[in-house]
DNA sequence: TGAAATGTTGGGGCG
DNA sequence: ACGCCCCAACATTTC
């Protein structure tokens, strides 16, 4: 009786393109594939209940497509490193096949486990697939990582990426299954309440459905990425932008299958090559926030650009605290910011352009330290991504690499007016003030009263005043940023 | 992958 | 006819 190769499943929820796989498939002899839900290993970054949700339907849809193939994935739950020993001793495993990991604490975990296996004359090959490069490869002309986007996105674009490998047609059964929980033990749906209704609607989670989501995206909306990308319209339906970050998040599809299949479709179709290069520039960025979290593992924790250490954050407090909540509540009493905290309640998401708005104005109107927000994103995205989160929410509050410069202060009025022109997305997660006409729909305590009154709306009751006043909050904001001037950098 | 303040220009109304 | 003022519209700088 041959013994079987373990291919140990992380955020790699696919069949397509996995590397593990493909090489554990290609030795010819039985591949048990085994999936351990390991918290303690995350630490501080153990799962939100928002990815949780996303984890359960994703091994729901891998489950079903291997049953095509008459195959399953093994489910165990707690250290990784004492489920995968003790199912490697009871089958007599040599060789264990995974997806390189590039968080701080999976490489931690990948090291541990390395020398754990060693010991038992087990090997552990890790293969690289999450990203389009590994991580620590592209440096500069003097050997350095790069600091600044444009010269890593060149880089990168001079490099060639790997072809993606095809699912496996076949796998060699193997019958001897070790014990394997159920999904339903790891009770990652929520049952009372349940809050995931918005989640269903909005997303299909599993390779066929970021399959679904890559093609609809480059039939769809492509060809008019570089406009639509920064306008939140349409709830729910294929919106303007690829929708993809959760599906990268879990490895349902890799960058590379999407790198090539824009590539392809931009030299196919020309009146889409404006619109993909945009696209590509944006995987660009989830590289580069990966590349950023490997040379500098306290990324999460600690503002990049380190004399932001002592920055003038507002202190802890009764006032604080109120407005996090509000914030996190969206009743902030700026409509564009409102709308987007509570589409990411509702669907687990929210639009890239009110994102940046939304943290903009958690760091910089609220002088709120930018790890709040980070740690609520990670709660409730279901692309909640160790590198992508605290990259961005650096890059927004102006601590990060290359980022927005301090004085950057997005005027929440003016980015709806903007990018949310009509209204439509405010009206959709804003319902309460709907109906105030769009001259009025990002300032609906300017709206005339005898309007309100019309359709019924108490500014300040039905629909709060704005907590804090731009002009002031902005002013309070530059004058906090002022030390940093004086400090060397 | 800003916004606000400040500076400049040029057309039109008007004496 | 001409200068003056007003103020968009655009450009530059400052935060």
């Amino acid at each position: 009786m041959t013994e079987p190769i373990i291919v140990w499943l992380r955020n790699d929820l696919r069949l397509s393109d996995n590397l593990a796989l493909y090489q554990a498939n290609k030795k010819g002899v039985p591949v048990l594939l085994l999936y351990v839900l390991d918290d303690e290993a995350a630490g501080t970054w153990r799962m939100g209940s928002t990815s949780r949700w996303w984890l359960h339907y994703s091994l729901e849809s891998l489950k079903t497509d291997l049953q095509k193939l008459g195959s399953d994935v093994i489910l165990r739950r707690g250290s990784t490193v004492d489920v995968i020993i003790e199912i490697s001793r009871q089958l007599g495993v040599k060789e264990i096949y995974c997806s390189k990991q590039f968080e701080p604490w999976a490489r931690e975990l990948e090291q541990i486990l390395h020398q754990k296996l060693e010991e038992y004359g087990i090997t552990l090959n890790c293969c690289a697939g999450q990203l389009l490069h590994a991580p620590g490869k592209l440096c500069t002309k003097i050997g350095k990582s790069f600091q600044v986007y444009t010269p890593f996105l060149r880089a990168l674009t001079a490099t060639d990426i790997r072809i993606p490998k095809p699912a496996p047609s076949n796998l060699l059964k193997f019958t001897r299954l070790p014990q394997s929980d159920t999904l339903k033990d790891w009770c990652l749906i929520p049952i009372a309440p349940d809050w995931a209704g918005g989640m269903r609607k909005a997303w299909q989670p599993g390779e066929t459905g970021a399959q679904k989501r890559l093609n609809s995206f480059l039939e769809k909306s492509a060809a008019t990425y570089h406009i639509n990308r920064d306008r939140p319209k349409q709830p729910y339906c294929t919106a303007s932008t690829s929708k993809l970050s959760p599906h990268l998040h879990f490895g349902e599809i890799t960058p590379a299958i999407c790198w090539h299949a824009a590539k392809l479709k931009a030299a196919q179709d020309p009146t889409h090559s404006e619109g993909l290069e945009i696209f590509l520039k944006e995987l660009a960025w989830r590289e580069f926030s990966y590349h950023l979290i490997y040379h500098s593992t306290d990324l999460p924790a600690e503002p990049f650009r380190k004399r932001f250490v002592s920055f003038p954050w507002q202190p802890p407090s009764k006032v604080r605290s109120t407005q996090l909540k509000a914030w996190q509540q969206g009743k902030t009493g700026y409509p564009i910011i409102d709308a987007g905290l509570r589409e990411l309640w509702t669907t687990g998401w929210m639009h890239n352009r009110v994102r940046m708005i939304a943290a903009s104005f958690l760091t910089k109107h609220l002088l709120i330290p930018w790890q709040q927000g980070q740690d609520w994103f990670w709660d409730c995205l279901v692309d909640a991504n160790l590198a992508s989160n605290s990259a961005s929410w650096q890059w927004v509050s102006g601590c990060g690499a290359d980022a927005a410069p301090y004085f950057r202060i997005f005027n929440p009025v003016i980015q709806g007016q903007k990018f949310d022109a009509d209204g439509t997305y405010v009206r959709f997660w804003v319902p309460e003030i709907a109906k105030i006409p769009n001259k009025y729909i990002h300032t609906p305590w300017l709206c005339p009263k005898h309007m309100l009154d019309m359709y019924n709306i108490k500014i300040g009751v039905t629909y709060p005043l704005p907590i804090v006043d731009h002009k002031q909050a902005r002013d309070r904001a530059l004058e906090a940023y002022q030390f940093l001037k004086s400090t060397t950098p």
